[in-house]
DNA sequence: CTGAAAGCGCTTACAG
DNA sequence: CTGAAAGCGCTTACAG
């Protein structure tokens, strides 16, 4: 706490000069066995901590920290959720600014993975320190590593979780146990008697996107785990958007019971399902979605919907710029590892 | 983003030395109004930024930013929750280190106002830079105030919220929100014909402290708001834990009724309840409380407490000291005048 | 294999 | 009222 000490005093400490010191800090090269031994062990003992404002300051001067970050298109949009991860990017970036850190932005299209992996090539091929992005596309991902591999420069993936071979940071919230922590909530409201409905809203075609599979799989398995017998009441409907009519035949045939139903939306787009349905069948439901977009926030607030999951995508963004400066500059990795827990939001605590 | 303008190129453009620049940048006398003039439209035009890691880098050689931690003497104890905001000043000043940033914590008791006072005493007759602390005991808070105001260093009070006249800066959470929260999480489940306890478990005497009794009138400003019938059911007992043989007679008492319970225990002794409850009146009941201590988070894990309400108390002690810093360093305080969200937790989001 | 010197962006005591 | 110089802790090119 009081005077810490410095390269200088090592270098008095141990005879040397403060050059030779550095050189023995950073590993390189032309430094006797004996002196490094004795410099090492000066360092031990004096417990000293480099200082990592002055050493940027002075490599700023030549290698500023150029963090390469590749998202959908959609995050230069300010009401987007692909924003909200660029948002906390910035944040950190800002707060790093003096430490000669900066990001460039480039974005693909979600519908077109020619698009990502062209960017991975203007990455690769530019001089980038450390590239952030999201395993959108699996095999262009893996690619990324290997590329990213070669060049010896990190890669951390955001928002969603890939299983590579290769090695790689990744920050994201666990789907599984996103699911299970609405099963919970649902659960306590609805009981053993009432009537529980898995939906998914797909995009394109009704393909049930992979992190939406792991809710419901979360969602189920917290039955399986405490409440086998409601397992088999469980209803899953999946529909494209486009073809809401049809799903809201079924959903009505579904509400037909008087009985206390819970709703899981497995995505952000819990908004569709409130103007579906009538006030009177409103008092039995309990609606838990994912994500704090405008659309499900002004629900939320009418109770309409009551309860939304957050991924924190903005911590995210900033855990893995933020964890990117401690890699490179102090060669830590242990906050490039992680999951982020499950935000519950009600109206009150917004 | 790209080469940022340093108070070298201000000076080029401005034709005068750096050491004028830096005056006009920190309104230090001895310049003349026409440069003052001048340079401020330099500094202006090119969006300098000053950078803080140089700039602390110097500083620190002088002045270190010394910042006075006043807590209760719990916070000594790794288990106990004052220790929790010391954790995160703790994690803010690592962070912080390179700037020459410290803090000295100091305590006090609880049952003691004078051990407050007396180091208030300390405190302000030493050099620290900034103090933060709880507003445990107001009349010797306002002191604080007041003294620290003569010698012009900032307060920053974390945990519990109090009004003063005098200037502050204050981080905590919204008690009387929080009890909405309770109260919104405990209607959906109980419904409107259950029941509803709140419980005041105290120390000494039987005073009921100021943060609870907040939290008591927002989870019933919550029924006012949104179901007034339900207001006149709302039972509260409070106790000495002490008495809780006494205390347990009441409750009993209550329970007769097989209508569902929700309980609302407004502080972290919610671990106290479940011992208290047979398996069978378990099966109604639905228990809210706060904080994660170890007690309570057992019986999270054992469904015998549902749900557990944080005020990131670390989060709390972080954000001070960061804040601080960002006051002391660039003059803003916009990080000092916090309310932190009430976090929901159950067993699947710990 | 090692040391002395210059410089990152800023601040301050000193000189004029 | 203003400038030139020294130095914060570190890194690196250069000289030996």
């Amino acid at each position: 706490m009081n005077k810490s000490v410095g390269i200088k005093e090592i270098a008095e400490l141990a005879g040397v000069s403060i050059g030779t010191v550095d050189r023995v800090l950073h590993n390189r090269p032309g430094v006797s066995k004996k002196t490094s031994l004795l410099i090492h062990d000066v360092i031990k003992k004096t417990g000293y901590k480099k200082n990592n404002a002055a050493s940027r300051l002075k490599l700023a001067q030549y290698n500023k920290i150029k963090i390469a970050v590749l998202l959908p298109i959609e995050s230069l949009l300010k009401e987007h959720y692909w924003f909200l991860p660029l948002k906390g990017i910035q944040t950190a970036v800002q707060e790093l600014v003096d430490y000669g850190v900066n990001y460039t932005l480039l974005t693909f299209k979600m519908s077109d993975a020619q698009s990502f992996e062209n960017q991975v090539q203007t990455i690769t091929q530019s001089d980038f320190n450390a590239i952030i992005t999201v395993p959108y596309f699996y095999n262009e991902s893996r690619t990324l590593l290997q590329e990213a591999k070669k060049i010896k420069i990190p890669v951390v993936f955001i928002d969603t979780h890939q299983e590579f071979n290769e090695d790689n940071y990744s920050i994201f919230q666990d789907s599984h146990k996103s699911g299970t922590v609405a099963a919970r909530i649902l659960h306590r409201i609805i009981g053993d008697k009432g009537n529980y409905l898995v939906i998914n809203l797909n995009n394109k075609n009704t393909e049930v996107q992979d992190n939406m599979k792991k809710r419901e799989e979360g969602f189920r398995s917290y039955f399986l785990n405490n409440k086998k017998s409601i397992l088999s009441k469980i209803e899953t409907l999946s529909t494209n958007v486009k073809n809401l009519n049809v799903f809201n035949l079924k959903l009505q045939d579904l509400l037909k019971s008087n009985e206390n139903l819970g709703i899981f939306v497995t995505n952000s787009r819990a908004y569709l399902l409130p103007p579906l349905l009538s006030s009177e069948q409103f008092k039995n439901v309990t609606l838990v979605g994912y994500d704090l977009n405008e659309r499900n926030l002004n629900l939320l607030k009418e109770d309409k919907i009551h309860f939304l999951l957050h991924q924190q995508p903005e911590n995210q963004g900033y855990n893995a710029a933020k964890g990117l400066f401690k890699l490179l500059t102090e060669n830590e990795d242990n906050s490039l590892h992680l999951t982020i827990p499950v935000e519950i939001f009600i109206k009150e605590n917004l």
